[in-house]
DNA sequence: TTATCCATGTAAGAAGTTACATGATTGA
DNA sequence: TCAATCATGTAACTTCTTACATGGATAA
């Protein structure tokens, strides 16, 4: 699973320029898979390149031509095999999270700052979701945006339940010992 | 946050070996944080040249000398810095979870052999988390596994609730309009 | 007897990010 | 007047994964 297969995945559902599918990548597809400009633009001309999409440019006043990609046959059958192979493992990288297992090493005003910061993070994204109505999409997606949603849901509750355990106090404290 | 930051990290709560290391990035760590022995290793020679780290040689017959590292302070003060930086977004790559989005694509039983695995990757996960004593943890390291704990219980209690979604029945019946 | 654990490391290459370059339009 | 949105692309660079190399001990 790289990006050139993620775009072929958003062009099966519609044809799309490369700024499009960026911002899909933005939007319901961010809690599972993102990308850069400089990922997506070099995987569409290489997609283009290998047949497994096709292009028509529309002219626009005052920006760079449009140009629109869409899913070719082969490239269906591309997406399809690639989509087909046992998926590997989830990759997550927070570092958020890496400095609250070191917290302890962190001054608290920081650490104040940044669970503010997490927290309104949390509402932006929950937002985004929740301004998606499931009823008007396929299967498919209406499963990856309930999964969205309720594990920034869960992360969400989790954070306010327990970022007590982040306070200075709780943190010099030393941790109940087995013999307790 | 990078391999570098995270081995000072694992270093700060005790001198280790670069497998050791990898093991705690395969245990409580995995959640949020994971990096390969070809990461591992050349960062800890990286970090052993600046000095933030120091090492201690034990000999061992049959296997390679273990190599004990153990934070400087110098080393402490790096990762003090580093940790100290507002965090960038997490980042997520799911491959179940983009084959889950274009699931009307695939084949029935492919989709059932999909989701069955990631149950039981589900379970294992769970379980290697609650096989770990809280209690025992320092406040950081107990929000952290408390946070792992929630977020693959809900992704667990999700699937398990809205697996439907992905059947055939439901998948190959067309989304309900807005009309309805 | 076959795989897994232990233990270190290198090297090639994949796969990306960040920064740059360009520039009109629109909203605050 | 400042930032954001739209729109494409390149190039340098970072960062990591995968595969390889070595090999004894131990458990199934």
């Amino acid at each position: 699973m790289n990006v050139k297969t993620m775009c072929l995945g958003v062009l099966s559902i519609g044809e799309a320029t490369g700024y499009e599918i960026k911002k899909q990548l933005e939007g319901p597809f961010h809690h599972f898979y993102q990308a850069s400009f400089g990922a997506i633009y070099p995987a569409l001309s290489a997609l283009l390149a290998d047949g497994l999409v096709s292009v028509r440019e529309e002219p626009q006043d005052g920006k760079p031509d449009k140009k629109i990609y869409a899913l070719s046959e082969t490239g269906r059958a591309a997406l399809l095999a690639e989509l087909s192979r046992p998926p590997g493992p989830d990759r997550v990288r927070s570092e958020f999270l890496a400095q609250m297992v070191f917290v302890e090493l962190l001054a608290d005003d920081l650490v104040a700052d940044f669970v503010a910061t997490r927290l309104e993070h949390y509402e932006t994204q929950l937002a985004g979701l929740r301004g998606i109505d499931p009823d008007r999409l396929p299967p498919g997606r209406r499963f990856a945006l309930g999964y969205g949603l309720a594990v920034y849901e869960a992360g969400n509750a989790y954070l306010r339940a327990n970022r007590h355990l982040l306070d200075d106090a709780a943190r010099t404290a030393p941790a109940r010992d087995a013999a307790d």
